[in-house]
DNA sequence: AGTTCAGTGATGCGT
DNA sequence: ACGCATCGCTGAACT
């Protein structure tokens, strides 16, 4: 994190090789190098930049006919950019580092649901946040006493629509319960709204959606 | 796409409201406005900006006692910057819209191994990329005819090391096959490596991991 | 360090 | 244009 903080608006062109490789043609780009060696080479659309490198890249200078050569190395990964011409080059030293703050997420929705639970499932006798499995943690396990039957209600949350992909982690959970430990399980997907699709998927499997809005912001 | 592009590192305080809700504490950032609408807020570290607007966005410029505000909007959500002093600013007229080509994707390694097919499948009948399911398209799928029955080889590629959520996706078109069209099928995940759990999970279903490696990349 | 999961995910592809 | 599934995802939390 004592790294240089650079940005430079320059032609140039780029090249990529690691696990897969890329090349970007000549042209006018944003290349921004961060003070934790983070490397992003932006194009004049779109929010992803067109090549990147994730912190912890070292950077070396080259200077050669042709003209600069920029060479950022991480792992087996390596960026190599060739710089044409600078336009405008910043020295961005004072660049802060603050966090921003997010309300509305995954677990505000599950907290939210916590805090109404009888209305989801009375008489309910344990709640588990994150409950903990070999396939990977449960959102929230909710068990139940049905005229003496241990019911575990296995509950995943999405903030936006759900899709096949929530079928199918709720199912590998579910199949655990059932095949592994040979408890009575229902699983449910807590969500504003879910796909044609995986509501087939989960009404076959005996699973169940349960509509959800993400909660009101409380500021603290 | 005939927007400007915009540059600006400079003081400002950020705020985001719409489906979630966040704030950046005053501090200097890197803003960047493309020309397809889209937005940036970078801080001093990390690949993934601080806040962002995906392309579409409008932007609004007002200037006021407290300095310039820029307001961002897009759907029904709203970026709005208060900037206090800008550092250095650049108008980027000549920005490249250019795409990197990209070699060594998944797509790249299914095609190595059906060029190689014979070696995993002897005296298959049937190769199909991308088949299309109710639940999902598999990767692959290879049927074998073996003394008479029909194989269903369901093949799931993952370019790095695959995941519980590869063996979920696999299960999610096994379930398909073996329940609802009542075929034998087995699964397979190829992959240059794979995590202990999801081993484990994959063999307890009977299903197979083959290790293969991203072939090496020819240049066209 | 390895593994798993959420994300204002974003992008591409099909309908 | 919208819905749907995947990604060189990235980053964060937990073992």
């Amino acid at each position: 994190m004592d790294g240089i903080g650079l940005i430079i608006y320059a032609r140039c062109e780029v090249w990529y090789k690691g696990r897969a490789e890329s090349h970007l043609a000549p042209g006018d780009y944003l290349i921004i190098r961060k003070k934790d060696g983070a490397l992003l080479i932006h194009g004049a659309t779109l929010t992803t930049p067109l090549n990147y490198q994730p912190p912890g890249a070292e950077l070396k200078y080259e200077r050669t006919p042709e003209g600069i050569i920029l060479t950022s190395t991480r792992k087996k990964e390596e960026i190599k950019i060739k710089i044409q011409e600078v336009y405008t080059h910043i020295l961005a030293d004072s660049w802060s580092n603050n966090k921003i703050t997010l309300w509305g997420t995954e677990s505000h929705l599950r907290d939210h649901v916590i805090s109404n639970i009888d209305k989801y499932f009375p008489g309910h006798t344990e709640i588990h946040k994150e409950y903990s499995t070999p396939v990977g943690a449960i959102d929230l396990l909710v068990i139940q006493d049905k005229s003496g039957e241990r019911v575990h209600n296995v509950i995943e949350f999405k903030r936006k629509k759900a899709t096949l992909a929530a079928c199918s982690q709720l199912g590998r959970y579910l199949q655990h319960f059932r095949t592994q430990m040979m408890v009575l399980s229902i699983g449910y997907i807590f969500s504003p709204d879910i796909t044609a699709n995986a509501l087939i998927h989960l009404e076959q499997n005996g699973d169940h959606h349960v509509k959800v809005e993400i909660p009101q912001i409380t500021h603290p």
